[in-house]
DNA sequence: TCTGGGGTCCTAGGACCC
DNA sequence: TCTGGGGTCCTAGGACCC
């Protein structure tokens, strides 16, 4: 049987902890640059503000609705989450970490699966501060719907096991297909034209047809809804395929000399990334663009890929961005976004060295490379930058409300006043 | 004025191999 | 008029997830 654990609305419960006066209040937290809702209380959601929602087309409910307000704080949640994470695997015989809020257990067959959910769960609000919803079946797909359940039915305590076959069928019959795990937009009115509305509807399908409309991956939906499993667990420390660093511009960017900035700091962030991961990587994606909202300007979009030889090296990669970004920047727009994203990555203790191309100052890069690697973990992020990322963060990120790193810095530790006890 | 960031997988079609 | 069979790899685009 396979568990899904799911925290409950969780930037807005991270909030919380390090906060109890905002327990039953409307809290959301926001994204980079203060721009949508990406996570929203029970409160919240009761106001009727959406996901993803930009935050200044809500601004009058927001007020109105004396909403908590929160600039995203991802130190502070990567950290809660790493917590919980921690207590799940310690109650698990294998886990597999999905998302930054939710992972799939495997708890094997025998013994009383709710009971063990329910303690669990308390353990874990106990431990953490976090709530969670724990949903048990037969598979992946069904544990989501049992956890859909948990969330939103009363009565269920946070936990719902869904494993006999009478029980699984009723639980299908009724289950909306818009809701079920692999089921976006688009599938959503396809099926819709079909006259298919809810997941009985959709198993009642031939495997044939499902299998032409819908490819493999329906046919693995409808069978894992049947009560089956052929979707593993994956393990959790499976290292990236793709590597992506982007961030939209607080205030939009003309000039050639401050995208270069910023996308030599996202390269110098991928390189990072795929340093921690122990690969290389030999092609890369750089793109830029406008801002697709504002209708009343010039657009542009476009990114460049360009290949090289397997490498983690931040300098080396760093020159090949900035001449890709060359090739693709048009001066007279107002640009809103830059990204870098790593390609083609493999392990670097398989590395095939080129016999005739070795570069010569790549064993001393690495060296200075790593070096600043270390002295970066010991006195933080950015202490030692290259030249080409600025002096300044011209492009930094617009946060006005952001909560402390209550988990991750000294001098931002929470303080307890003697009057609170 | 103001609209996020980071991923994975599948398919179709074209180029190429023998 | 009529032109084989079997395969791999790559890419772009689309769809999905959180």
């Amino acid at each position: 049987m396979i568990a899904l654990t799911d925290c409950n609305n969780f930037y807005a419960s991270c909030e919380r902890v390090f906060d109890p006066s905002l327990n039953g209040k409307p809290v959301v937290v926001l994204s980079n640059n203060d721009g949508c809702v990406i996570a929203r209380s029970n409160e919240a959601k009761a106001l009727g503000i959406p996901m993803g929602a930009p935050v200044f087309k809500y601004r009058r409910l927001i007020d109105a609705g004396k909403v908590h307000v929160f600039s995203s704080n991802f130190a502070l949640y990567g950290d809660m989450s790493r917590r919980v994470m921690n207590l799940l695997s310690e109650h698990a015989r294998n886990i597999e970490i999905y998302s930054i809020d939710e992972a799939f257990l495997d708890l094997g067959e025998g013994g009383d699966l709710y009971e063990a959910a329910r303690t669990l769960r308390e353990k874990v609000g106990r431990c953490t501060g976090i709530p969670v919803s724990i949903g048990i079946a037969p598979g992946k797909t069904l544990a989501k719907v049992a956890t859909h359940i948990a969330k939103k039915r009363p009565g269920t305590g946070g936990c719902f096991l869904l494993a006999d076959a009478e029980q699984i069928k009723k639980e299908v019959e009724n289950f909306p297909v818009r809701e079920l795990w692999g089921v976006g937009r688009r599938l959503t009115v396809r099926l819709r034209k079909m006259g298919i509305e809810n997941a009985g509807q959709f198993t009642a399908l031939s495997d044939a047809f499902v299998r032409r409309e819908f490819t493999v991956n329906g046919l693995r939906m409808k069978k894992e809804l049947l009560g089956g499993s052929v979707i593993p667990l994956e393990p959790s420390d499976r290292s990236k395929k793709s590597i992506c660093t982007a961030r939209s511009f607080g205030e939009m960017v003309q000039s050639r000399e401050h995208l270069e900035q910023a996308v030599s700091s996202h390269t110098v962030t991928c390189a990072e990334k795929l340093r921690r991961q122990g690969s290389l990587a030999s092609s890369m994606m750089v793109f830029i663009h406008t801002n697709a909202f504002r209708e009343d300007l010039p657009q542009y979009r476009r990114n460049i890929v360009v290949p090289f030889p397997a490498t983690q090296n931040t300098l080396s990669l760093v020159k090949t961005a900035k001449t890709a970004l060359g090739k693709i920047y048009r001066s007279g727009y107002q640009y809103k976004k830059a990204g870098v994203i790593l390609l083609d990555i493999s392990p670097a203790d398989r590395y095939q060295r080129d016999l005739f191309r070795e570069d010569p100052r790549e064993e001393d890069d690495m060296r200075l490379v790593k070096a600043v690697d270390m002295l970066n973990a010991k006195y933080g992020r950015g202490t030692l930058r290259l030249g080409d990322q600025g002096l300044r963060d011209k492009h930094a990120l617009r946060q006005r409300r952001r909560s402390r790193s209550y988990t991750t810095q000294w001098e931002e530790l929470l303080e307890i006043g003697e009057e609170e006890g």
